[in-house]
DNA sequence: CATGGATCGTACCGATCGGTTCGATCCATG
DNA sequence: CATGGATCGAACCGATCGGTACGATCCATG
């Protein structure tokens, strides 16, 4: 029995369709930039539905970067895991990673710091903290597995630099940012071989 | 006769505090947070003056803009130029500078970026890529007289740096953001004295 | 087949927005 | 002192916003 308990069409469907479509329209025109009645139209649910399920737009928005910054988190994450265990190799695809997201026709910077951006309500800023936070955290470990003396600084720059490339990639037209965003990246390394790295600087 | 011809109360003047007062309050509230009628109020200006001078909000923002991001360029051009002659120095003296920035309680990070990020009008943007062309100008210069191989790809991953600390700065609450750019910043730089540096990572 | 929750479509509401208008006031100039 | 541009303050406008209400419809369950 997979329909939940004395209702119709599962509702549980109707709010992660809501979901998903609502986030690709809120993140290309901005949170401000499409209404409630545009919205649902575009998702192909009528307002009552979409009040039901969220409260409010506010509330919708929360609940999508929520889950989007899970799956980012869970996104790079894996990409890392899957990499090894040389901090080198999983610089290497993680700034890969981040070029193929940033060559995507519809990318247009990162959601969560955008939304921060946008609306200046504080569960929002709370989610784009919270997302940062995991964000550094993956960079730490690999600082740690590179053997930095002080693998929470290198962390950090790690971070500023991939979010640096984000931001650059979102409001430059330019080409090769991640791979000029992975070299600096590498140089940061401990100890690293130079003369394994492309000569390109 | 310092007063323009045929008017009175000086017009210029008036539309320079607009300019500085309307700033301050839509940097600190974002561009949609605050609307013409309390924009006015906070200003000390009625609305019919507003619009005479600027016409419309767009272009009151865009006017903004375009003073605030020659207002930064300078800024920091001139904290470089004031730094001397060696990209070490002048480095340190712009992440300096920028830690300032980032200690200031009206920090928000970049008014520019914020814009862009905010409003999806195509002038507004255009008024950030060209703030960030400078920016890149700037730092492709340093890179220039570090004796990189590739200066324009070294200016570019110094913009990533630079950007990605203030960012970092404005959604992180954190201390020693600009120290710990400078630190990943003059590790970039070629044939550096890495000995002379704080041993901090 | 009847019930009732889910959904739809639409009309509606109050609030706020960007922008306009207008009469009153201020003041440097002629 | 009279003129006229700059400014004020408040009323006003149409549009849009987020959110609600309601009758009709759909459909899995009992």
């Amino acid at each position: 029995m997979p329909v939940p308990r004395g209702s119709t069409i599962d509702p549980e469907r109707t709010r992660a369709t809501i979901l998903r479509a609502a986030t690709a329209v809120l993140y290309e025109r901005g949170l401000d930039g499409v209404g409630v009645a545009e919205l649902c139209t575009r998702v192909g649910v009528s307002k009552e539905t979409l009040y039901r399920h969220f409260g409010t737009k506010d509330k919708l928005v929360e609940a999508m970067l929520v889950e989007r910054s899970d799956h980012v988190t869970r996104w790079l994450a894996d990409v890392v895991a899957d990499a090894g265990d040389d901090p080198h190799d999983q610089l290497t695809a993680l700034f890969g990673a981040l070029q193929e997201w940033y060559d995507d026709p519809v990318f247009r910077g990162c959601a969560m710091l955008n939304a921060a951006t946008q609306h200046h309500v504080e569960a929002v800023r709370a989610i784009t903290a919270r997302h940062l936070d995991h964000y550094l955290r993956l960079l730490t470990g690999i600082a740690e597995r590179a053997g930095a003396a002080r693998p929470e600084i290198l962390g950090r720059q790690l971070l500023m630099l991939a979010e640096g490339a984000t931001l650059v990639a979102t409001h430059q037209s330019t080409t090769d940012v991640g791979a000029h965003a992975l070299q600096a990246a590498l140089a940061l390394l401990p100890t690293t071989d130079q003369a394994a790295l492309p000569r390109a600087m």
